[in-house]
DNA sequence: CCCGCAATTATTCAAGTGTATAATAACTTC
DNA sequence: GAAGTTATTATACACTTGAATAATTGCGGG
């Protein structure tokens, strides 16, 4: 009788993990936000993407404001996670060069991750938690390039002091993050890798060692 | 009797002049905008804030829609104003170092200001109207660091083709944004003039001719 | 001086907002 | 397979929103 492949579904509702559940609100939230800014972002609109009713939201987070803050810190750890994991392990500057263009490409460039940020900012000005998230992952951010451009200086050659290294890794966060937002705020107004080649002369010049992304090949 | 600087004051309002009431309600639209978001400039804030009542609002612009895109353009004419002013009349290279100067310090950074630009964004990438009047505002603000770079180089001795001339502009305006975006996010994370003078190196290292303010005393 | 017009206020409206509470029903456990 | 838990839905509430209309009132022209 019962095929439990074919559902009868006179169910009304399915039951599905906390983590599910959270996660598919949380998604909701961002694709809601990237699309029609925080306004947009209602509990109505948020249930109705995540294919929940609007009481559920509260269910699993005391506020919307709760459920805001766990998506942004969601957005940009993922954003993070991203970027992190694409400076492959070749030689230093390989390294150095590969976080500079996956940077600056798509999925990382994309109007929707720009906009998404931008929503947020305004909270982020004035909610302290929120703030400590933005801080948190741009510092992280930096860190990192700041390691790979040492090490970059290092291989070829040459030394710097750490108050020199500081402000060359904020001045290289400083060209990706302008390309990155413009890139997404005009998204028709560059060709396809032109954001990721000027990022790399850029960031070339300022440190002082030419970054040049080869066709791995063979 | 009637002491003309002393106002008695059962008037219960004063007619101003349209312009006057059309720039009282932008500025407050501004105001609200930048402080909390978008969301937070409510018909009724905004009146309450240009010292009216929400009603005139319909008054002066057919829909609030009308009048923030009015309050965006005034906000993106005054950015690209108190820039453009600041280069002087120097040689060539030192109108370049004005002008990176000038772009990252106040009042151009400010947090207001980011928070502004961030509140339009979802609107810029939904409004037609709003997306001319910001590639309008991006094209003027890189074309006139062209200009200035190419000025530059050709008084060092340089020439430049027009397409790496357009590159070049394009890397320098992003260093800026994204120096100024930083600025203006994180206002603690950098002392005066750190801005300034990281701008300074990075540029002066993209376009290849060094960059000082030097203190101006006779 | 007062008349009339338009700038401004006062009030109303329907739709949408986040939150709170009560009712239901899917899954677990014995 | 019945009872209990609780995830989920359904409904209600108080409040805010942008907009529309009606009622005032300041002020310039005759």
């Amino acid at each position: 009788m019962d095929d439990p492949d074919v559902q009868d579904d006179n169910r009304k509702f399915t039951r599905e993990s906390a983590e599910f559940r959270r996660e598919a609100l949380i998604l909701a939230t961002l694709d809601l936000i990237a699309e029609m800014g925080v306004r947009g972002a209602t509990v109505r609109e948020i249930a109705a993407r995540a294919n929940v009713t609007q009481g559920l939201i509260r269910h699993y987070f005391s506020s919307k404001e709760e459920l805001v803050q766990a998506a942004y810190e969601h957005h940009m750890n993922t954003l993070t996670d991203q970027t992190a994991a694409s400076s492959g392990k070749g030689s230093a500057v390989s390294q150095l060069t590969n976080f500079v263009d996956a940077s600056l490409r798509p999925p990382i460039v994309d109007p929707s991750a720009v906009a998404l940020w931008a929503g947020f900012l305004n909270k982020v000005q004035h909610d302290p938690k929120m703030q400590r998230i933005h801080q948190q992952t741009y510092n992280y951010f930096r860190d990192h390039l700041e390691t790979l451009i040492v090490a970059a200086l290092h291989e070829t050659g040459r030394a710097v002091a750490a108050s020199a290294a500081k402000q060359l890794a904020i001045a290289c966060n400083a060209v990706i993050d302008g390309l990155w937002l413009e890139g997404g705020a005009l998204p028709d107004a560059f060709s396809e890798g032109q954001l990721a080649q000027i990022g790399l002369d850029s960031v070339g010049a300022i440190v002082g060692i030419p970054l040049t992304k080869e066709v791995e090949q063979s």
